[in-house]
DNA sequence: TATTGTTATACTCTATAACTATA
DNA sequence: TATAGTTATAGAGTATAACAATA
């Protein structure tokens, strides 16, 4: 890909894998975060908070974190946000009263269901740039080095 | 890939493009940060910092920026750690005395030939999941997204 | 004892803007 | 006046750990 042969000793960080797919995936994050940010003021974890469970309702904390790839932490903060704002409501599980169960307020499903339209349109405008087969391809591909890159950082 | 058919109203979160790419691409940074950021403790801008001097000695400071897709503000930062620890040095430029002229350190020279050759093993590993010619494609796939995603970007 | 969830702490990242010095 | 670089500030992300309530 360039005026330089790759060794062992030097580094052309714009050729370096690692760096180019933060890079990119920071461009395609605030393209969405533009719109869940903007209008609509929320963070990062809370748009996943509200996308967990504009999808599935009634989840526990811990529910949502696996859902959403946030820690407990991150969804404690936000769901308190969330609640404060009124667009969740949360009660606790009668059979096991360690657990909370979530759900969206009325006003948070209206705040999803306008929002959703505007963030699939974004994705798909995005990933309008490929056909049915590449999306395919790119989605295995990403498939088999991110099993590589769990396996490294679980080696540590 | 699922249960339930996709339409404008709902979203999931697992099959979300901008989603499960930042979830990928974390898990990538997060397998090379291990090796920057643990036995050497350097954080993301600094690696970034050495990276672009390593390959290009006596950049400026915008320079460096340009070459990292760091702020200004985050290379001032990163600079001054990184002469805090004697990896870098750096002078006034004789004939424009804004402009820093910045160089690895004879340490810093050698932490980077440390490090570089655990840093492309890394990728390198990560990669071999891929056969030469589904790289290329990886790369042109998401070359073309991204640049969707700018486009988005800039029209706000 | 183990689990759910909250709170505390500390460091990093991101974004904006004010400020200086040089040109 | 424009540019290079520093500093300040504030909000968000990340990681660890202590803690209370419940099981």
């Amino acid at each position: 890909m360039g005026e330089r042969k790759p060794d062992d000793k030097q580094l052309v960080l714009r050729e370096f894998f690692p760096y180019r797919l933060a890079v990119f995936s920071n461009d395609v994050s605030r393209a969405v975060a533009q719109l869940y940010g903007g209008r609509f003021q929320l963070s990062r974890s809370e748009w996943r908070v509200l996308a967990a469970l504009g999808d599935s309702s009634g989840l526990s904390a811990k529910e949502i974190a696996d859902y959403s790839t946030l820690e407990k932490m991150q969804v404690s903060r936000a769901t308190s946000a969330l609640l404060k704002a009124g667009l969740i409501e949360r009660e606790e599980d009668e059979r096991d009263r360690r657990h909370l169960r979530h759900r969206l307020s009325k006003k948070g499903r209206s705040l999803y269901q306008e929002l959703i339209p505007l963030v699939r349109a974004r994705q798909d405008y995005m990933l309008s740039a490929l056909s049915d087969e590449e999306r395919t391809q790119l989605d295995e591909l990403i498939e088999r080095i991110h099993a590589k890159a769990l396996e490294l950082q679980q080696w540590g």
